[in-house]
DNA sequence: TTATAAATGCGAATTATTTGCAAATAATTT
DNA sequence: AAATTATTTGCAAATAATTCGCATTTATAA
């Protein structure tokens, strides 16, 4: 776990202003035990404008501080990005949320399952990749 | 590719009627070659509700005719459940979309990009499964 | 300190999705 | 084929989620 002035040190190394707000942000999530919405965010720091909880997470993410997720609730979730890799267990029904270490893969979600203390059954699972396509590369190299 | 009257089957033996919108929103997706937000449907369907679309969205995908992706654009894109397995490269920057057949999986990535023609770089991958907690199938069993 | 680019707050705008309800209609029964 | 009925639809309005413009403030570098 980071210790409180290395957050200021490393939103600098980040090309940030160390503010108070992004400071704060940054200390929900440390918190937080599951990923969290912008809502969430929003109304743990009620003193923090809504628009710039936005911003922060969206530059957060960019940066890689932040990690986005997709839940099928209809926002966005972000986690932190150096917490060990995992997955998560997300109920259809009512949108409980497992974390879940030890990962293999397709063939293993009925380990997962038998493992997992509160979900009785997996139906699906989402898997996305990420990345730059090659017109945004050419783009980015020119500017 | 299912033929026209197919459709009606097997959206009554899903247990819903038959109905023009149905029918059209499966249309839609049955042409697209990607994903498809609600907006892209309302947009091709101009005679049909918003409302209608949305509904129509969410009980198909309850009943697995779609499959429910989520892209990291700030709404929810659908596809045909029964395409063969595949994954999305989504571009970070300028949002495009392409198929990936024959995944394996992280390890795999460079490979992936190596066989992409439109990405020139893979910088993350969500994973996530969907399923029902304990809490939800015992009260399902109840009901 | 002061200069200044970056960040914030505020209010309003947009976008995305959902809801209630009356009218329409697909499928079933007669 | 008409009557019945539970679904489904359209419409309009509500709510949720996110973004924007702009004036003001502030963290940092000089």
């Amino acid at each position: 776990m980071r210790k409180k002035g290395d957050d200021k040190m490393m939103l600098r190394k980040s090309g940030y202003k160390a503010t108070p707000a992004r400071l704060a942000i940054l200390n929900v999530f440390k918190r937080a035990k599951k990923p969290l919405s912008a809502q969430e965010v929003i109304e743990t720091l009620h003193e923090t404008d809504q628009a710039t909880v936005y911003r922060t997470l969206k530059s957060l993410e960019e940066k890689g501080i932040l990690r986005h997720i997709d839940l099928r609730h209809n926002h966005a979730h972000y986690e932190l990005a150096d917490l060990a890799e995992h997955h998560h267990l997300v109920c259809l029904e009512c949108g409980k949320i497992e974390i879940v270490h030890h990962c293999g893969m397709e063939e293993t979600q009925n380990r997962i399952v038998r493992s997992s203390k509160h979900f009785a059954e997996i139906k699906q699972h989402a898997l996305e990749f990420y990345g730059v396509c090659k017109s945004c590369a050419a783009r980015q190299k020119k500017l």
